[in-house]
DNA sequence: TTGAAAGCGATACCAA
DNA sequence: TTGGTATCGCTTTCAA
């Protein structure tokens, strides 16, 4: 593997020289730009980037930290972040924490003594004091959490509120007033806020909240099954299920058609998230899409944009809309 | 951030001392690695893995390049390369080709530009003299690949002949003769590999081999669909539809219903792959399981233990196993 | 505009 | 066993 010395000397010019060539300087002879370029060519020299990041002390590289690359909403936003990435010059580290803190601060640690330009990081476990620290020595992304004002981290959310609200209003508009609520496991801030956005809605609406028509899912496939077998096995059961997510919203789904029930006939079911899966099962699952994709670019985006030489700009937060994807499931009431 | 350099001044010992204590040399005095062990900790000191790269002229990194993340095969297999690459203290970059030489190359030579450790390469484009040079350099395995003998890349492969094989025995132990089969597009050795598993499975088994019986499908959804509208109503329809991939056999699955059939009591249906949609549809569907998982997993080990302290050693290749999971969508031919 | 030389922060050798 | 020093390959400053 050839280096910049080499070329240097076969091109007859001094290392700084070469450097300013490669890194697109113009104090450069044209006809020693040439010169370089040709030698370059020959001996199909190519950077060693390792020895630049030392330099430098900072890498084209950013991590990306995710609960689980398993889980089918985050392959699409990993490709968001790519994308947006490479356009930029920049690579990605891809890193799964399983959720687990200590993975993420492992993790985290690693990516600092990589001496990487950022991190994009979802669901951070690590408290807001740890987010802060690291903000100090790279660019930092957060995506589904919360940041107090004057925050150097910078944070991408989705409009989970808003999501749930037009699930509501979609059902309300097809006649539904008792409408079915599967919960999350409460461990994210969107989960948090999915809930509550559904019992504000109700109240809004001077709909009655009734405790048993919410229930607590797990979001499986198996705990959209329980949920609907409870839900629609009550005395006065409700005509419209809204999920928390897609893979509890299908299980509802398979779970009233094995009662023998028509969806969405007999009961409207929707989902959230808008995965692949939403539609492929039968009928096709309406559901409130999160824009995955639109959410890494605009994570690489803030990076870049807030962290251009060093820290020193205030964090950003962002915050994406949802939207409801109409398809199948869900229709209008029916007195049973 | 602390460095080495300060690490020996606070403990009063050389740089080289710190540097063995921290990479477990044992020719250091108990005495010594314990001051160093404690400045470390009072300093939060973190070796620089850039410098210590550019020294070793090789990180602990591997990259990962597949065609996309987002094509539900890649999440499963890239936590297993994952996995296994933690394990064994390296991490993984991954990078999405979209079968594209161009973007192969361009992330190879950028991987190269790193010093990475190694190079999982799926469904490779170069061509094998490339593959070869750049096996000379670092830690190589190609999947879905076929290599000459001696070759100093490592390769993982399913045993895709088996696979189709071991489907049609299924079928044909439930009594289906007619057997239709949906192929894939022609840019893989794997999806070539099983059109002529089918093909020669006729044969062996005495079994006519009917062109109208084989469809050209493209792996999507759709194509599925069109398969299925197109075998079934052939004069002489197949009894059974084995398709080359989990997406077609849905489509198929779909169609077979919105025409007014049964699956699997009119028709029975294959799919290949195991994606976790197989679970979520309607009939489940039954289809050949490829170890995703196990593939990432396999592929570090081959390239771990045939590229220990650089080049040497000779490829390996290995041969994954597949397997029929059995669910619903396939079942006893019934004469219509 | 160019060249010479000083670093970046580790590892690795050699002498002591 | 330890310390001193050269070195990895680049960027960046400073004089010329």
């Amino acid at each position: 593997m050839p280096t910049m010395k080499d070329v240097a000397l076969k091109a007859g010019v001094s290392l700084g020289t070469v450097s300013n060539v490669l890194n697109g300087k113009d104090s450069v002879l044209p006809e020693n730009r040439a010169k370089v370029l040709r030698v370059v060519e020959r001996l199909k020299f190519r950077s060693n980037l390792v020895a630049r990041t030392l330099r430098t002390k900072s890498s084209k590289d950013i991590g990306l930290i995710i609960p689980n690359i398993n889980n089918p909403f985050y392959p699409e936003l990993a490709r968001g972040v790519e994308d947006a990435a490479n356009k930029a010059g920049f690579t990605v580290l891809l890193c799964n924490d399983d959720r687990d803190v200590r993975k993420e601060r492992s993790y985290i640690k690693s990516l600092m003594a990589k001496k990487m330009y950022g991190i994009v990081l979802l669901k951070p476990q690590i408290s807001r004091a740890e987010a802060e620290e690291i903000a100090l020595n790279m660019a930092m992304v957060l995506m589904d959490a919360r940041m107090p004002a004057g925050s150097a981290c910078n944070v991408v959310n989705v409009d989970d509120r808003g999501g749930i609200v037009k699930g509501m209003r979609f059902l309300r508009r097809h006649g539904h007033a008792k409408i079915g609520f599967i919960k999350g496991l409460a461990d994210s801030l969107s989960s948090h806020d999915r809930v509550k956005a559904y019992r504000e809605f109700l109240k809004d609406e001077g709909l009655p909240l009734r405790r048993e028509y919410i229930f607590p899912g797990d979001y499986s496939l198996n705990g959209g099954c329980k949920a609907a077998r409870a839900l629609l096995t009550l005395s006065d059961p409700p005509t419209a299920i809204a999920s928390s997510n897609d893979l509890m919203a299908l299980g509802c789904l398979k779970e009233a058609q094995r009662m023998g029930l028509d969806v969405p006939g007999d009961v409207s079911v929707i989902g959230y998230d808008n995965l692949d899966l939403a539609n492929f099962c039968t009928p096709r699952l309406t559901t409130i899409n999160q824009p995955k994709y639109e959410m890494g670019v605009k994570g690489v985006e803030l990076l870049l944009r807030n962290f251009p030489h060093g820290p020193g700009l205030p964090g950003e937060v962002a915050v994406l809309p949802t939207e409801v994807v109409e398809r199948e499931s869900a229709g209008p009431a029916r007195a049973r």
